[in-house]
DNA sequence: CGTGAAATTAACCCGTTGGATAAATACTGT
DNA sequence: ACAGTATTTATCCAACGGGTTAATTTCACG
């Protein structure tokens, strides 16, 4: 037949669709934040038409919204699959501090999508009941690692487990966040593979140091040799497939 | 006379109206981004008309990277001010943190600027000749003072100054630029002056214990007295909101 | 004074953008 | 097959926002 013969246009693929559209709205927020993100680029990136983002998740802040959940949903869930319980104090938190760091380096724009949320007062997660509810178990993991260091005099002192955390995810974010302006303050590549190990090293130096009293290696001077917990020992037991962009 | 006695409607002040105009860009920039600043809003802010920014200044990227550059030489400029020559070296560490956390409380415009440009990949501050020639006295500053450190036996070891001053800046930007999802998602106001003062001992505690060796009263436990505190004391100190919301 | 440049205002232009409407097409169950 | 619903497409639009044009007013200087 001549009309019903032109070959299938579309298919239907509710899921499918919903999941692009995410996954297209997080490239675009996280590149251009979220009043920079275009509603009509976040369609065409997803391969669909405008109208679907309004009939699949609602209109441009819900969709942000979705978004923002996602990330916490992703790291939550990551972050629980890390059990520290049987290693031993000293590396638990080198282990901690290598999957933040890692984490944020093969997910930059969880990076981006937080600076936006703080941009915008973390408006609307005041409002997501979802994220609110989604506890990071590293608090009560670092909680019982010091407890645990301590008590076997691996650490010198108790540290408040919020305030490690946050230092902890500070190290990282900092780094990772800012890199583009420190590249060019400091007119060297922070990205590089070299940058980017020599990095890791050093916080962990500098935790641990503060944790055990003992200095590792020079606080982080990289190709240091192997006493202790070592970045590479670390790095090489969790990241495997540490390399990045062209 | 009917038509000319109106009394006087504007005076000229092409000065002070630049200024109006950057500061005003200053805030709105701040608080929106670079995507989400409206010119009009800047306009009306600084007591003008939209006209004349494009006169005083430039569109709006123009306006945009003044704003940026002048926050890089304020704080340039105050960073020169803080001679950390004659200080002990532990001392003078904990005086750059110290003048770290409390330039950042002071100047909050000046944190979101930089996520802002780093959003857009520091694509303006690499054109810009000027920032580029300003280095921050800091980098400097460390090498000598870690050097001292050294030799005078406060500090165990050497560390690169560039990773111990983005590690200082880490401790601070990190935990206040991102107190408005921080806060959420632990419950509790970051920014009270309480929080605030523990923040800062921790800060300190943490870099001098990894650079001296030494315990610093227990990590930066707030009005603690100084008997060696054990974890459980900790745990009950710190964390009585730990507990969530409704 | 009065005149011309500097500073400021008022009004308009026009592409963009978030959002809406309505029609078309594919599936599902019967 | 067929009806009814779920999914997708094709347009449309009113508001917004950056930028410009042109007219108006102030002031320094002769």
């Amino acid at each position: 037949m001549a009309k019903t013969r032109r070959i299938l246009k579309w298919q239907r693929d509710p899921e499918g669709m919903r999941l692009r559209i995410l996954e297209a709205a997080k490239a675009e927020f996280a590149a251009h934040g979220l009043a920079g993100a275009r509603v009509d680029s976040i369609a065409k990136q997803a391969g669909a038409n405008k109208r679907m983002l309004y009939y699949h998740v609602g209109n441009k802040e819900d969709l942000y919204l979705e978004v923002l959940e996602g990330a916490y949903e992703k790291i939550r869930a990551e972050e629980r699959g890390l059990d520290l319980e049987h290693l031993e104090p000293p590396e638990a938190i080198a282990r901690l501090i290598d999957f933040t760091w890692n984490y944020f380096i093969q997910n930059p724009e969880f990076l981006a999508l937080l600076n936006t949320e703080n941009l915008a007062k973390a408006r609307h997660l005041k409002r997501s009941t979802k994220v609110k509810s989604m506890h990071s178990p590293f608090v009560e993991m670092i909680r019982t690692v010091v407890t645990r260091g301590v008590e076997s005099g691996d650490f010198r002192a108790a540290v408040d487990p919020v305030q490690l955390y946050i230092s902890i995810a500070a190290l990282a974010f900092f780094y990772l966040s800012n890199s583009a302006t420190l590249s060019v303050i400091f007119g060297r590549d922070l990205l590089s593979k070299d940058a980017r190990d020599e990095r890791l090293e050093h916080m962990i130096a500098l935790v641990l140091a503060a944790l055990t009293g003992k200095s590792i290696t020079a606080l982080g001077k990289s190709k240091a040799p192997k006493l202790q917990v070592t970045a590479q020992q670390v790095t090489r037991f969790v990241v495997p497939g540490l390399t990045r962009d062209p």
